[in-house]
DNA sequence: GACATATGAAACCAAACGGTACTATATAAG
DNA sequence: CTTATATAGTACCGTTTGGTTTCATATGTC
């Protein structure tokens, strides 16, 4: 198993949802996000703090701003993830022709 | 925004990425899946449950067995979600080759 | 029918989560 | 230097989560 539990947590808000929505149309501080919510400078805070430790956004700071932006790195993980189940699909999906052909031959 | 806030909830577990994997293998009751971890049946039974309302896993009752399977569709709707922000890469890496050209036709 | 098994459901508990208010620190501007 | 702004951090609170124990129900077996 790997490390994209933290990514998954992050992604499992409306709220978390709604900010990386909002950082897809421009990088921002948390001011800006904030001004998009009716929430606490401090309860938008530890959205951020979450979705950083999903590696979905990072920071950068510039004198007393601190910029946030979309990190392809957690969208990655999770994409890596979900993809070990394609194969799941792919195989019933080929059994279940199989099965088709097998039945059609009767 | 979707409602793939329920199926990103129930990957955000370590516990419920196994079972995911473990499904992966092979359909399961939820006794077999209990085996496969050092927890009581109850445990189990919640994470199976917010499985199911991520539609990640669906239940099939075949007499006093009832047997999980994966679903498509919870895998699906986070890869719908996820596709979203595929846009943002593509535009931000355009974005970096052409101010790399730029800066090579200097 | 009696008994074993596979499960669901409720009550309970500690820890984590989503949010608030409050305090503290660093940078920009007069 | 003083003041305003952009932010981080902590303490606190109600709710949800991850887990247990216990009890109830439905199905299979003797």
């Amino acid at each position: 198993m790997n490390t994209s539990v933290a990514a998954f947590k992050a992604l499992g808000d409306p709220t978390r949802q709604q900010i990386l929505a909002l950082l897809s149309q421009q990088d921002m501080t948390i001011g800006e996000v904030v001004d998009h919510f009716d929430m606490t400078r401090a309860g938008v805070k530890k959205h951020m703090k979450l979705l950083e430790s999903g590696r979905l956004i990072t920071v950068k700071t510039n004198g007393r701003e601190r910029i946030n932006s979309l990190n392809q790195e957690g969208f990655e993980m999770v994409v890596q993830w979900i993809t070990y189940f394609d194969q799941f699909w792919d195989e019933k999906l080929t059994a279940l022709q199989a099965l088709v052909e097998k039945e059609e031959s009767k």
